[in-house]
DNA sequence: AGCCTGACCTAGG
DNA sequence: TCCTAGGCCAGGC
């Protein structure tokens, strides 16, 4: 990872690669980026992330236990889990079923 | 400039 | 096992 890039723009590139239908945490991509604990600040930058040029899949990021706690912030609450749904994952209860199963651990699978 | 907040997580008591 | 504090980066006031 080229280290001109600031935090940000790091992880909207971890990001726009978690393939569809596969999900990964807030944490595991701070981890990966040598901040283990710069995970809040990874959902801020998802906060923000509709600014960005190009599309980052956001709705593939939960929390550790695989939680929908973004949900709120997309254009309309439910949004987060059309588009898990649609790619075929189930969310029962605001949380991704065989989370473990289809957890992406981005620095395993990085470049 | 300083303080508070937040789509989080871990360690320690 | 529950509760707390601390750390991370930005933005709002």
């Amino acid at each position: 990872m080229p280290d001109h890039m600031d935090f940000f723009d790091q992880v909207y590139e971890v990001t726009k690669r978690i393939p569809p239908g596969r999900v990964t945490t807030y944490g595991a991509i701070a981890s990966c980026l040598g901040s283990p604990q710069a995970a809040r600040t990874v959902g801020w930058a998802m906060n923000v992330s509709h600014l960005q040029p190009g599309f980052v899949p956001a709705h593939r990021v939960v929390n550790r236990i695989g939680l929908l706690t973004g949900k709120h912030h997309f254009r309309h609450p439910g949004l987060m889990q059309e588009l898990l749904e649609s790619e075929g994952i189930i969310v029962i209860d605001d949380r991704v079923r065989d989370f473990a199963g289809l957890f992406w651990d981005p620095c395993k699978e990085l470049i």
